[in-house]
RNA sequence: GCCGAUGUAGCUCAGCUGGCCAGAGCAGCUGAUUUGUAAUCAGCUGGUCGGGGGUUCGAAUCCCUCCAUCGGCUCCA
């Protein structure tokens, strides 16, 4: 007999040899038939794999994260077999379990192309082979053994894989006609998967080595029930809806043009109005934490930048120096402003008294992204960063982060993002050659960064080598209304720049100083931003931000008199009001004024004329009743307010 | 930059196994209607079929090339 520990420490008795599965049928068949993997002893196996020792386990469904992925894996197998059946010489690469679903990275051939007009036939052979319900079967073979099976297959990519892992024996999987190279743990059988959807193709790198073959990468999901995929595929759709670019042409926020060039943005007046709102917000929240706005030029001399050695390690991917007429003066777009920014530090000499000195600005910058990384506002070649650069003190260094966290958090809150993840990216831990500065500084700069963190109530992850080259940095992940993540925010610690411009301040022991300096952007990019908040709002901006709040629609001709008086007074009372004076029915205008996502829609015709009130309608809810333009005026006003509060 | 796909009116899309003057809906304009909470009716305007080159008696349709967009890869100060 073996003892089995469950995760709420009971423990049960059970022959030899049982596995997972026929624990999960001892509890109750419905649980069997759903269980796909299971934890043995902290190592997730196989359902059907035999325990022949004490063990504490937990039984793992679609529904958890190791079963996710164990039934994901399984179907990447699952879609090779198919592959290997309708493409008799394809040759695969590797085929891991994804977030959401699962891929397969194939070399179909020489000449051989798959495309996305194939994914239905995959698919269909898939679901022929479910039908097989074929087992997948677990062997240990040794490493010789693998080799030579996968060189007579001329698996190149399996061989290359293999020769890397240690000797001594490697795991396969097999299931129907097909055996792969995998660590598993697998479902016990193909019949699990009872709804596939094939999504997309693309090319990978061999490895993520550009310098190597393009193999063809298919991206599919699969879930043990049909109303699962339904439901994904719909979530698919909502994000489909909630596209920023589709939203943002739809609104008139911005635009692209291929003669102005590709990743440059033109802001159109409605988005316009939205970022310099957002832009306010910030100044204002900054002036509070003591920042002073700055400006500087969109070119900086060539020689700022190698300076900053930032030239050394981007001019070659970047847009090329520009250069003056007469003199051959080389300067390039500004593509970060920091440099600017040391300078301007270096301005006058600076007292530990004056420090921290924190310059913000909103700098447009200039970076060559390659042309097929391009994407919306997220990914451009012209930006604004909602930048700010902080001077200080090493001793200042944690309390000044911590600031940074509280403007941060502040913002996310007033913006509407309470779901939210960070991480403290640091050093690698072994390998240390790429970082500059000083052991001591990175510790200090390290701990300060944990420690503020903590202090700040933050759930962050740790992730060791995910540091820049100059320093730790800790980086917000926001979630949007619908569950998708994104970075946003960075604070940065920098040891380099003040080293390389040679930044200083006198300390009170008049010697000189080198501050530390803090690179933070809450937003990351304005651009970016509002492609994420457009992303999380669907277009429904929040009342103090949208560009405009009310629209009058009279009902007919006859009161475009009175709802001219109107739109003036509510103007003259800052609501942003715009009128529709078309001859169309108040059903059309309604429909078009939803469309346009304007978050109120005041409604006049004989009756309000006659006794001097406006009726309201409130967008996505519906008629909010008549009363007196004052009475809207302080509901639209308290709205604000409340949306703002700690603002005032 | 790489792989694959796409590019037809301001927008969404049809036509694309080569062949009557390239179509529809919405938007726009004009007119009629004077309207009560998500699309009033009629008429009209509008297109170098992404640009260039080629094949052909004939190209939106086939080929080449460039540009842009989309999905990924790589990259991201």
């Amino acid at each position: 007999m073996v003892k089995i520990t469950f995760p709420d420490n009971q423990v049960r008795e059970y022959q030899e040899g049982i596995t997972g599965i026929d624990i999960a049928k001892s509890l109750s068949n419905s649980l069997a038939k759903e269980v796909v993997a299971v934890t043995v002893n902290g190592e997730i196996w196989d359902s059907t794999r035999v325990i022949n020792t004490d063990a504490s386990i937990k039984l793992h469904k679609f529904d958890d994260k190791e079963g996710k992925h164990a039934f994901w894996h399984s179907s990447a197998h699952l879609m090779a077999e198919a592959l290997e059946l309708l493409y008799p010489g394809i040759r695969f690469g590797i085929g891991p379990a994804i977030e959401n679903g699962f891929y397969y990275d194939v070399d179909p051939g020489d000449g051989v192309v798959i495309t996305e007009g194939d994914l239905p036939k995959i698919e269909q052979k898939m679901k022929e082979l479910v039908a097989q319900k074929s087992q997948y079967l677990r062997e240990d073979i040794s490493k010789a053994e693998v080799l030579d099976y996968f060189k007579k297959k001329g698996e190149v990519y399996k061989v290359e894989l293999i020769s890397e892992l240690e000797d001594g024996t490697i795991t396969l999987y097999k299931q129907g006609n097909f055996t792969d190279l995998c660590r598993g743990p697998h479902l016990p059988d193909t019949g699990h998967i009872k709804a596939i959807k094939l999504l997309s193709i693309a090319g990978a790198y061999w490895r993520g080595d550009e310098k190597r073959k393009q193999l063809t990468r298919i991206y599919g999901i699969t879930f043990p029930k049909q109303a699962m995929l339904d439901e994904y595929l719909e979530l698919l759709e909502q994000a489909k809806a909630r596209d920023h670019r589709k939203i943002g042409k739809e609104l008139e926020l911005f635009m692209f043009s291929a003669k102005v060039g590709q990743g440059l943005p033109l802001w159109l007046p409605k988005g316009t109005a939205l970022r310099e709102r957002l832009q306010d917000f910030l100044k204002k929240v900054q002036k509070r934490y003591g920042y002073d706005l700055v400006m500087t030029p969109h070119i900086g001399h060539k020689d700022l930048y190698v300076t900053s050695g930032h030239y050394e390690k981007y001019g070659k991917d970047s847009f090329q120096p520009i250069k003056t007429p007469q003199e051959g003066e080389e300067f390039m777009l500004k593509p970060m402003n920091c440099p600017h920014h040391c300078e301007m530090y270096k301005g006058k000499p600076r007292s530990y008294k004056d420090l921290p000195v924190r310059f913000a600005e909103f700098g447009t910058v200039y970076r060559y992204e390659q042309s097929g990384e391009l994407h919306g506002l997220t990914r451009v070649r012209g930006f604004t960063q909602d930048d700010a650069h902080i001077f200080c003190r090493p001793d200042q260094l944690k309390d000044e982060f911590k600031k940074v966290i509280d403007i941060i958090l502040y913002i996310f809150k007033t913006l509407d993002f309470p779901d939210f993840t960070t991480q403290v990216s640091l050093r690698d831990k072994v390998n240390r050659e790429k970082y500059i500065g000083t052991d001591e500084n990175w510790e200090k700069a390290e701990r300060a960064i944990i420690e503020a963190a903590d202090e700040k109530g933050l759930k962050t992850i740790v992730e060791y080598g995910e540091a820049a080259f100059y320093g730790p940095k800790l980086d917000f992940m926001v979630k949007d209304a619908i569950g998708r993540s994104w970075q946003l925010g960075t604070i940065q610690v920098d040891y380099n720049l003040p080293e390389r411009f040679e930044l200083e301040y006198t300390g009170s022991d008049d010697l000189k100083h080198r501050p530390v300096m803090i690179h933070r952007a809450p937003f990351g990019s304005m651009e970016r931003f509002v492609a994420v908040l457009i992303e999380h709002t669907a277009g429904k901006f929040p009342l103090w931000l949208t560009p405009d709040q009310a629209i009058i629609l009279p009902i007919s001709e006859k009161y475009h008199e009175y709802a001219e008086k109107v739109l003036k007074f509510l103007n003259n009372y800052d609501i942003r009001t715009l009128i529709d004076t078309r001859a169309e029915k108040i059903g059309k205008k309604i429909r078009d004024a939803e469309l346009k996502r304007i978050p109120y829609l005041v409604i006049v015709g004989e009756k309000e004329a006659g006794d001097g009130t406006i009726s309201v309608r409130k967008q996505g809810v519906g008629d909010q009743g008549t009363m007196k333009a004052e009475e809207f005026i302080q509901i639209v006003n308290k709205e604000v307010q409340d949306q703002t509060a700690e603002l005032q």
